[in-house]
DNA sequence: AGGATAGCCTGCGGGC
DNA sequence: TGCCCGCAGGCTATCC
C-alpha cells in the first residue's frame, strides 16, 4: 500500500508534531520487526537505538523509506512495507485498532504530549536503527535509485535505455528509481500513453520525459490528496486518503477507460498485476 | 541481466 | 453463518 506519495504525506503531517518533541519512554513489542542496518546481528536492542531520550530533529524521506533523526545524530529507518501505518496518538485519545502494534514511542513537546505508534499487521515493514544518518544512507538508502518525485527525464533515460526488460517492471525496481509501486506505476503509464510492457530500450528521450512528468504529476496529486487507501493505508490521524478515487486505471479492470471508452485490460507484468487501456497506451511507440 | 518462483505475514472479499 | 480460496500496496533470496 505505501508507495512514495503515502509517505511524504506521513511524513508531511508527522513533522509538525514530531519535531522538537522528547523521546520519554519506548517499548518494543516485538524485537522481530527491528532489522539491524548492518548484516552483524545484534541481539539486544536498547531503547537508546530506538531513540529513546532522544529530541527529534527532523524526518527525511527517500522514495519509500521514512527517517526519523535524533538531535544526539542517531536515526531510525522506518519501512511500512505492504500494511505498516505510523500513527500519533493525542494523550487521553483511543487507539481504535490496538493489535498489531509493534512499538510505541511516549512523545512531549512544548505544544502537545502524546504517543507514536508503529502497526504493522503482516510485518513486512520494519525499524532500522542506525548511528547516524549517514550511516543509514550508506547501509540503506545508498542502494536506492533517484526519488521519483525529483528525478529529472534524462537521467531517467540513462537508467533505461540500455535495459531490455519492460518498463513496468523497471518503474517497480527501487534500484532504478525510489517510491514507484504497483499502483503509480500503472497510473503514470497510463497517464503517459506508455504499454507497460514496452521494452525500456525502445523509450526515447521524449517518452522518458512524458513517462517523468506523469509520475510526477500522479505523485503530487495523490500527495495533496493524502495519498492513495486500498485496504488499509491510513495516515498518522487515522485518516485515509481518498486519491484512490482519482485511479484512472489500478482496480479498474474490465472498465471503460476515462479517455477512450475501450475496457481496460489486466495482465500480469513482473509477477504483478497490472492494468491498462489496450487502445490509448501503445506498445508500438 | 533479468525472469520465475517462493517466502515472509495477516486480512478481506467472493463463492459456495 | 461459516469455511475455503485467492488475492493484496513490498522486498529479498535463490535458482536458471
Amino acid at each position: 500500500m505505501p508507495e512514495l506519495p503515502e509517505v511524504e504525506h506521513l511524513r508531511q503531517t508527522l513533522a509538525p508534531v514530531l519535531v522538537g518533541a522528547k523521546v520519554l519512554r519506548v517499548r518494543l513489542a516485538r524485537r522481530d520487526i527491528v532489522r539491524p542496518v548492518n548484516q552483524t546481528r545484534s541481539t539486544r536492542v536498547s531503547s537508546r537505538d530506538l531513540l529513546g531520550a532522544d529530541v527529534i530533529q527532523r524526518l527525511e524521506r527517500q522514495g519509500k523509506n521514512l527517517a526519523i533523526i535524533g538531535k544526539s545524530g542517531r536515526a531510525l529507518g522506518v519501512h511500512l512495507g505492504m500494511s505498516g501505518q505510523l500513527r500519533f496518538i493525542l494523550k487521553g485519545d483511543l487507539l481504535d485498532k490496538s493489535d498489531h502494534v509493534h512499538c510505541t514511542w511516549w512523545l512531549k513537546n512544548s505544544a502537545t504530549e502524546g504517543k507514536l505508534i508503529f502497526r504493522d499487521p503482516r510485518r513486512f515493514g520494519g525499524l532500522f536503527p542506525a548511528q547516524s544518518f549517514d550511516q543509514l544512507r550508506q547501509q540503506r538508502w545508498d542502494q536506492l535509485g533517484p526519488d521519483a518525485l525529483t528525478i529529472k527525464p534524462p537521467d531517467l533515460f540513462e537508467r533505461l535505455h540500455q535495459r531490455n526488460r519492460p518498463i513496468k517492471a523497471a518503474l517497480l525496481d527501487q534500484s532504478l528509481i525510489a517510491g514507484v509501486g504497483n499502483i503509480y506505476a500503472d497510473e503514470a503509464l497510463f497517464v503517459a500513453r506508455i504499454h507497460p510492457r514496452v521494452a525500456c530500450m525502445r523509450l526515447s528521450r521524449r517518452d522518458c520525459e512524458r513517462l517523468t512528468n506523469a509520475i510526477q504529476r500522479v505523485m503530487s496529486q495523490a500527495i495533496g490528496l493524502g495519498g492513495s487507501t486500498i485496504r488499509s493505508y491510513i495516515d498518522s490521524d487515522g485518516r485515509g486518503g481518498t486519491y484512490a478515487s482519482k485511479h484512472q486505471v489500478y482496480g479498474r479492470k474490465g472498465k471503460p477507460c476515462s479517455r477512450c471508452e475501450s475496457t481496460l485490460l489486466g495482465i500480469s507484468v513482473a509477477q504483478r498485476t497490472t492494468v491498462f487501456c489496450p487502445e490509448c497506451q501503445d506498445k508500438g511507440r
